[in-house]
DNA sequence: CTGATTACTGTACCGCTGGTACGGTTTGCC
DNA sequence: GGCAAACCGTACCAGCGGTACAGTAATCAG
């Protein structure tokens, strides 16, 4: 009865994928409802596995969540990554690496098939009353770390692009993650991903035009 | 016991007020907690009424939503409306008018005491499976609305200021409700306005940018 | 092959609360 | 003083998160 879909043969992996069956089925679902509109026994329904399973890998919700956290920011963090050292292997110049970056971070939201389903920071942010302080702190620690991110690339192109404008580091590294959550936002409501793939694209090109490159 | 706070003596208002106090609150809380995550009974005690009373003026839940979302569109169309007279008062240019109105908006969140209470319709745009078609179609319309005043301002201006680069006038509409929706979630993780401030005023640094004011 | 450990299943249960319903009571108004 | 509108009180129930635990299947060490 319980279709197995029969990953992972072999060693110990069992449980490991058993909890990533978990997780993914509870992200899934998360970003669908929110966190509180999604109850556990949803979750075993559609992970086919039982409650005392499912007690089995995690103490409770909270746990849940916490895991979850983590993980959507291991995946994003592991995105980012390899797209940027794709950037990094076309040039050699900071700017152009950064706008490189944006255009195949826009590519890959474009080539989406469905909707994008929404981020999983955005989600608990707006619920952050029913999560504990240490799932607050791990959003606002990856929050930190994207702006880190942009924030050392940002550094780089300034000591060689002149600003047309004085710029704010900090700010313009926060406008991606602002760009990208108001992007997702509105694709979530237009029920398509253009919206978020044109934000994306528009924050490259204020980059750009601050850096004089247009 | 019930402590009324005795405002709206005399006529009919009685009714009105109770409604408004009910949705007030329903608001604030919402935003805080989100709507799945807000029960009636927390709405009752801060409000100071009973299920019966609150039965009285919404048939649910979900009809509480759809009046929270009109209330607060309605709302947000005042504010909007009475910036944008301010500054079409300042100046006869559209594209200094625009300017301006990001301006006194930028300034008014700055000004705000306490962090900004976040965004209904991002708050239910989140948790969308649980309200009913007619309220995320409500919640599009106000998106759309959003777009088209800034879109109607943008085209005025697009006769007067040839762009720099070739603008896409919906796509730079959105980014204002990107940039306001991508600023409030930062500020609520930052727990602070500076970041929702710095936003507004970055993107009305792209518009001077790509119109070539600067 | 065996036995121990891990990884679950199945079931039964509990306290609590969110949502609904409705009969009764107060209040305002002509 | 009578009639609606506005509001109170209470009762009810499904469903939630969480617990407990006995039984069973998979996995691995020796």
């Amino acid at each position: 009865m319980t279709t197995r879909t029969e990953e992972s043969r072999s060693t110990g992996t069992r449980s490991a994928a058993t909890r990533e069956r978990i997780l993914a089925t509870a992200e899934a679902l998360i970003l669908q409802r929110g966190f509180t509109a999604t109850s556990i026994d949803d979750i075993l329904e559609q992970a086919a596995i039982t409650k005392g399973g499912f007690f089995y890998h995690f103490n409770g919700k909270k746990e849940l969540a916490r895991a979850l956290v983590e993980r959507y920011l291991e995946q994003d963090n592991r995105i980012f990554t390899a797209l940027f050292q794709q950037a990094d292997a076309l040039s050699e110049d900071p700017l152009h690496q950064l706008l490189i970056f944006l255009k195949l971070f826009a590519d890959m939201m474009a080539d989406m098939a469905v909707t994008h389903p929404g981020c999983l920071v955005a989600s608990f942010t707006y619920e952050s009353q029913q999560l504990d302080d240490e799932v607050r702190a791990l959003i606002r620690q990856g929050i930190l770390v994207w702006r880190k991110l942009i924030s050392l690339r940002l550094e780089k192109i300034l000591v060689k692009y002149p600003p047309r404008q004085p710029a704010d580091v900090p700010t313009l590294a926060d406008m991606f993650t602002s760009t990208v959550e108001g992007g997702i936002l509105l694709s979530r409501i237009y029920n398509s991903n253009q919206p978020l793939v044109n934000q994306i694209l528009q924050y490259r090109m204020h980059l750009r035009l601050v850096f004089g490159d247009l």
